[in-house]
DNA sequence: AGATTAATAGGAATAGTTACTATTACCAAA
DNA sequence: TTTGGTAATAGTAACTATTCCTATTAATCT
């Protein structure tokens, strides 16, 4: 008997919320925007159902190296920039690149299955601030927001 | 007046055992290794000799996706691969692609950097454990080492 | 030698995440 | 409609990886 995956409210406004968005917000970012619809939901809900939509595949569960799981209402396969900055993450334009799965081929025993590839670099914004910082050698440029 | 960098006896001996191996242990499989030839180091001595290693660029640290740190006694710029059944992260010999870091060009804003290339696949041992799998329909082949 | 300061061991604290528990919500069969 | 089974929930405790704190030890510099 398969058991049945029921769409409660709680799950319906996290996928909502998350499609909703074009950020990658980390499961408590995730939380605090639900909070204003559900002011009750638990975090551990929010975790679980962030779990749960990413294994039946309704949204993406990013895990990027160094930092927190973000989560991705868009699930198509697609690359990722990171800000070195700000932290913040966007999505890039460009079809995945499949022919460097066989970049391995006969050079390593390991069955390829997928790559991860993630840029790293400044973003517009951090970008100008850190001119901000060479003109005025004022370090707190950088030190607003995360 | 510049802070020393002392070589001490710890530091030395995690940086040894680090070169030695061609695995990426992760700190607490460091701090392991090293206890069996200094059985009174500290944890916290451990990581925080491997901050300072890689922060001097003598060791490398690698934030992988979605799990803990590992380290690398190789400094040299290289990508990894993962084995999707038991973890382990092996060095790939091939040159880094720059060309990559241009790909974004005109598509989106970012100053690039860098990027981070991870192979995701199955080493040959899990290969053959997901064989014995299949042929034998035992799921507890999988289970035994992590 | 004495002063200075890096580094240490040990343990407490933190952050992100997962697990547990009692309760509630939903559906289906009687 | 009740009743039984199970999914999901809120709230909280536990866990894990990592960082921070503190008193002490040990190099290095005058």
């Amino acid at each position: 008997m398969a058991s049945v995956l029921r769409m409660t409210e709680q799950r319906k406004i996290i996928l909502e919320e998350l499609r909703g968005l074009c950020t990658h917000p980390t499961a408590n970012e995730v939380y605090e925007i639900v909070r204003k619809r559900l002011p009750r939901i638990s975090l551990g809900t929010v975790y679980r159902n962030l779990e749960i939509l990413s294994e039946t595949g309704m949204i993406q569960k990013l895990e990027m190296a160094g930092t927190q799981k973000r989560f991705d209402g868009n699930t198509e396969n697609h690359y990722h920039v990171r800000c070195l900055g700000c932290g913040r993450v966007d999505d890039v334009a460009i079809e995945p690149i499949s022919s460097i799965d066989s970049a391995l081929d006969g050079v390593i025993d390991y069955r390829i299955v997928w790559h991860r590839l993630e840029f790293m670099g400044f973003c517009p914004k951090c970008q100008f601030k850190m001119n901000g910082v060479l003109k005025s050698n004022r370090k707190d440029y950088l030190d607003n927001d995360h």
